[in-house]
DNA sequence: CAACAGTTTAGAACAGTTATAATGTAGAAA
DNA sequence: TTTCTACATTATAACTGTTCTAAACTGTTG
């Protein structure tokens, strides 16, 4: 729940300028109770819904691709298919259910931290991600 | 390190007939000392350097897919670039060095086995995953 | 060996993503 | 406020990895 003076602060400071196409889609990306995961499809239908205004393809993957390189998203590798997005950049963990195709947090506290006992000489680590694929009970 | 009648037999038990095309991809997915991680495009390139023979994508493709389907091969998440794969189907993690672009087997015993404290009802959990993504330690 | 079901193949089609270049606009300067 | 310019938007083309297609080919079975 951020205001449009927010909005703008996080564009400016994604190195975008704050135009009305890019303060709707931060309305869609912040402007929610929750955080969610979305596809850049699933994203441009959610703009759409919201705004009587078309904003291009090209608009919507250039702001992702700012934010995500801001840390205001996060992408979560999932499969190939295609990208998928997180408006949660708190550090924590996912259940994927391959039934659904559908992303669900796990609560940092929910999962115990997970020690690595090697490293890779030279290489630091820069994040440590767990992915619990899930389906259904009875399959 | 498996000779031909056990690649017929791996093959014949993913619902594919041993043809010559089949049985040299078997030579270069598992006759080796190692398992390894692979993109399609470096099977592919692996596959012609090893044989005069050319064989199509298509039949690259699917054989992987039934191998994959199998539990012969398994599929790593990285990105939404291309799929990886990794001939190393037992229980295990990865690093993913950002900088090289390169994926690497994190030994079971050098993980502490991820506990998680909370479930989905009605679904059960199917892998859990742990990708570590590393960079050059300068960066 | 004949017959057929399954296989290979080149290339087309497809989906997600990125690039292009013409037109439009935010914001600064005058 | 008007003018100016760097940056943004857009439609659409290009690109890349993957899947599909359909004709030619081959392993297998009788
Ligand atoms: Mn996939
Ligand atoms: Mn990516
Ligand atoms: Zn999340
Ligand atoms: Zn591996």
């Amino acid at each position: 729940m951020l205001n449009n003076s927010q909005y703008i602060e996080k564009l400016r400071s994604s190195g975008l300028r704050p135009t009305k196409q890019r303060i709707k889609i931060c309305e869609v990306l912040f402007n929610t109770e929750k955080t969610f995961h979305f596809t850049i499809n699933e994203l441009v239908k959610k703009i759409s819904k919201s705004t009587n205004d078309k904003i291009s393809l090209a608009t919507v993957y250039n702001t992702i691709h700012a934010f995500k390189n801001k840390g205001y998203l996060k992408e979560i590798p999932i499969n190939s298919d295609q990208s998928y997005f997180d408006t949660n950049t708190s550090h924590h963990h996912h259940f994927y259910d391959e039934s659904q195709r559908d992303l669900i947090d796990i609560d940092e506290a929910d999962v115990e931290p997970v020690k690595i006992y090697t490293r890779i000489p030279g290489k630091k680590i820069k994040s440590v991600e767990v992915l619990v694929k899930v389906e259904d009970d009875k399959s």
